[in-house]
DNA sequence: GTCAATTCACATGAAAGAGACCACGGTCTAGTG
DNA sequence: CTAGACCGTGGTCTCTTTCATGTGAATTGACGA
């Protein structure tokens, strides 16, 4: 977004680096030689895969444990460490994919699932253009076009049923019998914990054969973790008395999330480096986490297209003029307003009433649904971004405005 | 006073349209021998 | 004769509209005490 300031970071992190002496050991792309608090899990993901080393077929796994415990860490640890000792002994053909199905270019359709893993697997699919029959039977012709064993790991799965449908996994789970030289495998994970709830039951049963938990960390499981990386990511003696400690406590009050508490981490010692301190402070960490919080919503808000930031904008007008909560009529009214006077087209209510419900997901406001009785039925909305951004939520959406 | 029906102002769902993008196969055109 | 340009058809995707149905409680009005 403002790349200058990115830039200015980059370099200054170049320059006079006082701070980190491996900043990548904090990214969460990174993943560790060695996992922490895991070996449980890992061991259990082991014993059920390890029948594809000798070129069976495993149990379908079902994964699940909320954000940031360590679920895609752990698999692809085992992914790795299967894939490593198949090299020694390479009589078959054993092939584990990994696929995020949240990943913006991937999720929403079938088919892009579809192409994608194709993809993965050497296949060339254009983005769009063809019927997704053809798509599905050119994925099981590359998966059969010769004998070998499949382990597919579907991360975020239960993204695929709330935007496709239940059928989707169906079809895959049901994989094996329509095919005749191939076997498949298929890990789902999903950081839902209800997901399986909603699952369809002959879907369930055929998917989660086996199952493992991924608890929370606790403050200090996530305090380990923490001073593991700490120690080789930063330079010696910058980190403040209790740092990390508190770190892990703020992490761990969002139900131990790991890699929050790396994100927070990281960017308390980039905040150090940018205010040419010579040590992390806790203070840091406090600025750190206001900062995580308010690129979150101004990332969000600005990425959103004009017309949920037109609706948006009555909304903070709104909020802003009444103490009072606001009700969708309210917004739509206003919206409608703002229209005019920006001579763009509005949207139905109907629409907007999705916007709103969108926003809400966004964790951008707070919606509930109450009934006036006689009064009607309607969404009470309250702001939810901090009193001191709204001010720059604002001025992001007008700038927007100019622009066109 | 009590109770069921009514009514409001939307919420929520389903389906379908518009417009952008794209692949594929067929046809046309121009360049080549 | 053939490679490449061009076009029409039919597909997906996203955002949106249209039409339909659902919904929770205040209000109403009939009814009985």
């Amino acid at each position: 977004m403002n790349m200058k300031s990115e830039i200015d970071e980059i370099f200054e992190s170049f320059d006079k680096n006082k701070i980190f002496k491996d900043k990548l050991l904090l990214q969460s792309s990174y993943s560790p030689g060695e996992i922490l608090h895991r070996s449980q899990q890992i061991k259990q993901i082991a014993s059920i895969l390890a029948p594809v080393l000798r070129g069976e077929k495993a149990s379908n796994l079902f994964l699940y444990g909320k954000t940031g415990t360590g679920k895609t860490l752990s698999i692809k640890y085992v992914r790795d460490q299967l894939l490593k000792r198949l090299r020694k002994d390479n009589s078959f053909n054993l092939q584990i994919k990994y696929l995020n199905c949240k990943l913006k270019k991937v999720s929403d359709t079938e088919y892009r699932i579809l192409a994608e893993l194709i993809r993965k697997l050497g296949g060339e699919v254009p983005a769009t253009g063809l019927p997704t029959q053809a798509v599905y039977t050119k994925f099981i012709e590359i998966i059969d076009s010769e004998k070998q064993l499949i382990v597919l790991i579907l991360d975020e799965i239960d993204q695929i049923i709330k935007k496709i449908s239940n059928d989707f996994l169906y079809n895959l789970t049901r994989l094996n019998s329509e095919l005749s030289k191939t076997q498949i495998c298929i890990v789902g994970i999903s950081n839902n914990l209800t997901f399986l709830d909603d699952l369809d039951p002959r879907v369930r049963s055929s998917l989660s054969e086996e199952e493992v938990v991924f608890p929370p960390y606790n403050a200090l499981q996530l305090q380990e973790i923490l001073n593991k990386r700490a120690k080789e990511a930063f330079k010696e003696g910058v980190l403040e008395n209790g740092v990390v400690a508190k770190c892990a406590a703020y992490a761990a009050r969002e139900h131990g999330d790991a890699r929050r508490a790396l994100d927070l981490l990281r960017i308390s010692g980039e905040l150090a480096e940018r205010s040419n301190s010579s040590k992390v402070t806790l203070a840091h960490i406090d600025e750190a986490n206001e900062k995580i919080e308010r690129d979150k919503i101004l990332d969000v808000i600005q990425t959103e297209p004009k017309q949920f930031q037109f609706v948006l904008y009555s909304i903070i007008e709104l909020s802003e003029k009444n103490q009072k909560p606001i009700f969708t009529g309210d917004v739509f009214n206003l919206y409608q307003d703002l229209c005019l006077k920006n001579k763009t087209e509005g949207l139905t209510q109907r629409r907007v009433s999705d916007i709103i419900q969108e926003f809400d997901m966004l964790g951008i406001i707070n919606v509930r649904v109450i009934s006036k009785g006689r009064g009607g039925r309607m969404r009470e909305i309250r702001l939810a971004i901090p009193k001191n951004l709204v001010g720059k939520a604002k001025k992001i959406i007008e700038d927007s405005f100019n622009y066109q």
